[in-house]
RNA sequence: UGCGGGGUAGAGCAGCCUGGUAGCUCGUCGGGCUCAUAACCCGGAGGUCGUAGGUUCAAAUCCUACCCCCGCUACCA
């Protein structure tokens, strides 16, 4: 039963920001989803997570400039930033793009002259109102209503007119709209694909892919094969990048391309990004992709945005959430507080989700603190305490009430486990995240109703209380162990402290409906060391102000 | 104007596609427990599910009209 390989990918990020919390959340997703794919198959072998950087855009020569760099050298020194922020959020990219790179120019600019020579990409003329601030075409209704001034700089627009090349996006209306409706170019959430179905329904025009190049422009970006006049538009080429990097059939010289193993890869399993730039990846590019004759992405995920406490984050208010506010919050709650927190509490459905502080404290310690860091710790308490520190054996006993229902068992953790594949597959993280919280409860649940503390007791006089008591708790344990791997792609890190002071350290090569086998050949065994170990995460005062940067 | 999204207990959300006990987190009130990180468990109060019609034995859920908020149309994930 040979999976598909598995492909997520997330935006490249324009290279001239700084990296904020909107970065940092659409990596999160295709971060998390990709532990998921990892553990559910045992190895990453099958799983490739890109992300990176798009650097060609014209701000970036003007930036470097003022900086007296070269625009190369603010790339880098930006991507830089970016690197450093999505290593600290501990993402697990197997890879890293920048558009300025070799291997992915050659072949971007192979794909624009395939599509040139089958004549899918055409040079026509344009007209239009030119916003020399902004560097983008205004449509005429637009133009009217800002008064023919620039609606962000209100610098007056130009009229213009150029020679351009048309990418012939009306030619797969059709088939675009027969894909997504019937679901084999996967738009979600489902609000995103009516969204983009309106729109194809409402006619597609020819998209722009170049730009002319002006004189004393700096040489930046891929040049329109064949015309050395014209450049390649940045988004049409940035687009190039989910293929270019798996690609081998142009290949470049780099380690990276891995002898051309990649291409395996694609179709893409997962374009993510946010809802801002649907219709590039829903519409423009898989239409693309069909006149290269390359199979379309099986998902596009559009999530929404980050609102911050009731407000909308902008330049202007200065209010956006960067990285630095991000690694405050990590330093005084733990990385994977704010990771569980952007992935539990954040945009994946259509709707804007607001990142307040209270909001944050409220969810760390209900679902953190009280909840799986708290049930590991009484489980592993009790066990230390009644049975020094040893799984005990799991003797079967009748526990004389009837706790059918939340007794951990392998029939019910097994539901839970499938339960999160299914959500996977649908891509719903929150619930797939969820099911292994609802584990959480059940155990507290089952430690409130069989009283494993007050069997303790009997112990000297009751001949039979070890038995129970060692049925409960292993059952306790060894349901914990399992929400702990359902929970790890989120909470990574303290989940491995877990599993260290439990000596659960899922294995290698294991499949994730292996590892999740209750009691199974890597469940925890009878005489296995347990250590309370310290609390996973300390309960946080609500009434702390926002840790400043 | 148009297209899309949203309007569900004090707050934040799920449920709506595939009609039939209105659910979750926090807050609040009462009870239990004491293994645990003053944590955990149980129960209560609190909702005319935006408004008005319609279909139906039955509607938060389907249909129609209308009202309000948001996006496309400010910088960005």
């Amino acid at each position: 039963m040979a999976e598909a390989p598995y492909y997520v990918t997330t935006p490249i990020y324009y290279v001239n920001d700084r990296p904020h919390i909107g970065h940092c959340y659409s990596t999160l997703i295709a971060d998390v989803a990709a532990r998921f794919e990892r553990l559910r198959r045992g190895s990453g072998k099958d799983v490739f997570f890109l992300t990176g950087t798009d650097e060609h855009a014209e701000k970036v020569v003007e930036t470097a400039a003022k900086r007296d760099l070269s625009p190369q050298e603010w790339a880098t020194h930006n991507a830089a930033e970016f690197r450093k922020a999505f290593a600290f959020m501990g993402f697990s990219n197997d890879d890293f793009v920048r558009t300025t790179e070799e291997r992915h120019k050659a072949r971007a600019s192979a794909y624009i002259k395939k599509l040139m020579d089958s004549g899918d990409i055409e040079l026509g003329d344009y007209e239009g109102w030119w916003d020399p601030s902004q560097e983008e075409y205004l449509t005429e209704t637009l133009a009217k209503e800002s008064n023919f001034v620039s609606p962000v700089s209100g610098k007056p627009l130009e009229r213009r007119k150029e020679q351009n090349y048309f990418f012939n996006l009306p030619k797969y209306a059709d088939r675009l709209e027969k894909m997504i409706a019937g679901d084999e170019i996967r738009v979600l959430p489902d609000a995103r694909k009516n969204e983009v179905l309106g729109r194809i329904k409402g006619g597609l025009q020819r998209v722009p892919v170049s730009r002319k190049i002006k004189d004393g422009d700096a040489d930046w970006g891929i040049r329109m094969p064949g015309d050395p006049q014209h450049r390649v538009y940045v988004w049409i080429e940035a687009l190039c990048n989910y293929l270019s990097i798996v690609d081998n059939e142009f290949i470049v010289n780099t380690a990276a391309a891995e002898g051309g193993a990649r291409r395996r890869f694609w179709p893409a399993s997962v374009h993510l990004m946010a809802k801002d730039i649907l219709w590039f990846h829903a519409v423009i590019w898989p239409a693309m992709l069909m006149g290269l004759g390359e199979k379309t992405p099986r998902t596009v995920y559009a999530h929404a945005f980050w609102v911050r406490e009731g407000r909308k984050m902008s330049k202007s208010l200065g209010n956006f959430i960067e990285i630095e506010t991000i690694e405050a919050y990590a330093k005084k709650y733990s990385l994977d507080a704010v990771r569980w927190y952007l992935l539990t509490q954040g945009p994946l459905g259509a709707t804007d989700a607001d990142f307040s502080h209270a909001k944050f404290v409220e969810v760390y310690n209900a679902d953190l603190a009280n909840g799986i860091g708290n049930c590991a710790s009484r489980v592993g308490n009790m066990i230390e305490k009644y049975f020094g520190g040893e799984v005990p054996e799991e003797r079967r006993v009748p526990i004389g009430v009837n706790f059918e229902d939340i007794f951990p068992s392998a029939n019910h953790t097994q539901r839970w486990v499938r339960s999160t594949l299914r959500a996977l597959d649908s891509f719903d993280l929150a619930s797939a995240v969820a099911q292994a919280r609802f584990m959480i409860t059940s155990v507290d649940q089952f430690i409130n109703a069989t009283a494993p503390f007050k069997v303790a007791k009997r112990l000297d006089v009751d001949p039979t209380a070890k038995d129970e008591l060692s049925f409960i708790l292993f059952r306790c344990a060894e349901q914990i162990r399992i929400a702990s791997i359902l929970l790890s792609p989120v909470i990574p890190n303290r989940m491995a402290n877990l599993w260290q002071a439990w000596n659960c350290a899922p294995v290698a090569g294991a499949t994730l409906e292996e590892l999740c086998q209750f009691g199974g050949e890597y469940g925890l065994k009878p005489g296995h060391r347990i250590v309370k170990g310290d609390p996973l995460y300390m309960r946080a005062d609500p009434a702390e102000a926002a840790p400043t940067v």
